[in-house]
DNA sequence: GTTTTTGCAAACTTTTTGCATGCGG
DNA sequence: CCGCATGCAAAAAGTTTGCAAAAAC
């Protein structure tokens, strides 16, 4: 890792659940693939520590837990949600111009967005 | 309301304080509003319901907490949320072209999308 | 050796649920 | 009246925290 801290095996663990799979975990997914080799708190506060210094990225998909995805590697992107299946997929798109728009007419100094799409997935439609 | 459904009193309190603020709320900022004058529980409940048949918007800016606001009068919109003081900004932007970009690549049946942007408002920069 | 981090257990917060009672139409 | 909706209380579910013991460096 970095940022100054060290690198213990609980935050190994995560950073190893985090990189084998390519959608965003939750804390409960990551504890889980690390059958007991490190505690959840510890899954906490490392997601917490890596939101912090930007390593992970943070998203809400409306179901009440939050959801954590390596910055690493990714490009920035977006997701679709498939309501009724759950999976979950990148998209990439330039919605640089849009941004800039709000921010030169928002006043607001604006440092990230979160834009997901929900509906079906091709499987489910 | 309707949807079939009866007009009691905790569901007339609830679209009441949520059409008293221009801001998405809390299940919590509902019922502190409505002073005991009727349960938490209904109001969860009827958040659930409004929610359903599209009466409300469902939000997520982050911090564990799910927020409402009436769909009723207000266009489709996003928000600027402030990471600093906590205050949350309407914005409205064209879009469409851009959904409709990602609805065409991806096969998605897209229903709908969130959009937030947190940064800091003009008082807090 | 000292500071940071962990595991464990307990607490907290938000949301959901079961059930007997009560209100709306 | 009759069924849907409520209040209350208890339980889930997700996340956070305190603290002594253990691991990094």
């Amino acid at each position: 890792m970095k940022v100054g801290k060290r690198m213990t095996r609980p935050r190994k663990l995560v950073v190893d659940a985090l990189s084998k799979n390519d959608k965003p975990m939750t804390a409960q997914e990551i504890y889980s693939k690390m059958k007991n080799k490190a505690d959840l708190a510890s899954v906490y506060r490392t997601l917490e520590l890596m939101t912090k210094n930007n390593l992970v990225q943070e998203y809400e998909f409306g179901d009440g837990k939050k959801r954590y995805e390596l910055v690493n590697g990714h490009e920035h992107h977006h997701h679709l949600v498939c309501q009724h299946c759950g999976n979950v997929e990148d998209v990439e798109m330039k919605e640089g111009e849009l941004m800039e728009k709000v921010a030169n007419k928002s006043g607001f100094k604006i440092e990230r967005h979160n834009l997901e799409f929900f509906g079906l997935c091709q499987d489910c439609q």
